[in-house]
DNA sequence: AATACTCGGTCTCATTGTGAGACTAATGGA
DNA sequence: TCCATTAGTCTCACAATGAGACCGAGTATT
């Protein structure tokens, strides 16, 4: 279960580089490849911040609105459906008046959550370094060509 | 109250929810979570694939794009730029002629591989499943409301 | 010698994606 | 009585993106 941590992965990603070149086909292209579908599901804008409320408690729709404030109510929904469909995470709908509709992560959403964790670290761990260059990037002047 | 059996994720992910819950404000709010914007970075459509070609060695502007065939040269000039904007992929101008202009990543951005390809690996094993769901809620009634 | 092609872009324009906010209907609270 | 609440959906305006023309100088083809 754990077998993508620290031994692995640590000692400077080994097999890694095969694994890319697998991903990356023969030609270079590794545009259809299947990996690609999830990531761009990963890689939305929204997805990462709805599936970490999520990773704290089962969340109604609008406590999801609250936690995260600058998403509007379509792309929530088109998030949770989306993920829904993939079967990261669980709808559940009571038939009170008004609404009452809970979503929470299923357990392949939960199986996320450690690669995703370690994303979160590394971005946590190296945003001042980033925020530096960007600061340099800005103040450098205008790209050479 | 909380449902989350944090007993499944454990072996390598403790004191992960309490980070998400640092990040997570008080307030229920992590819009503003310096984490952010380096997620929106990494949670770019392109980025990412970028990223991998240039895991497997250095690329020309046109290398790149034959390996991602649909990405046009717009985004990926884009991409490339905010890449090297965060510091995590250098560029190398040649002053031949026609133009000739080296990617790499940087040190920083090599630091990137490794929960990347943590994030991969959980994509390629789970993409199965994914498309299994996909399928079954694709085929499935209508949501209930 | 004239033509075409290459490179790494930038530019415009059409298409697509997204955000803001109105609207819903039944209920509880002021 | 009036308004807020709920989980959406809908429309409209604006932002992001993709397609493809264009660039200039040197090299290759004709």
């Amino acid at each position: 279960m754990t077998r993508l941590r620290a031994g692995n992965l640590a000692q400077g990603c080994e097999g890694m580089m095969e694994r890319f070149r697998v991903w990356a086909r023969a030609d270079g292209d590794f545009g259809l490849c299947p990996v690609r579908s999830v990531l761009d599901r990963i890689g939305d804008k929204w997805t990462t911040l709805v599936i970490i409320a999520l990773a704290q408690r089962t969340h109604r729709f609008s406590e999801i609105r609250r936690a995260i404030p600058d998403i509007s109510k379509r792309m929530l929904t088109q998030t949770l459906r989306d993920l829904e469909r993939d079967g990261l995470v669980a709808r559940r709908v009571f038939a009170t008046k008004p609404p009452s509709v809970e979503y929470r992560l299923t357990e392949l959403g939960h199986s996320l959550l450690e690669p995703l964790t370690a994303l979160i670290l590394w971005a946590e761990k190296t945003q001042p370094r980033i925020a530096m260059a960007r600061t340099e990037f800005d103040n450098a002047a205008p790209l050479a060509v």
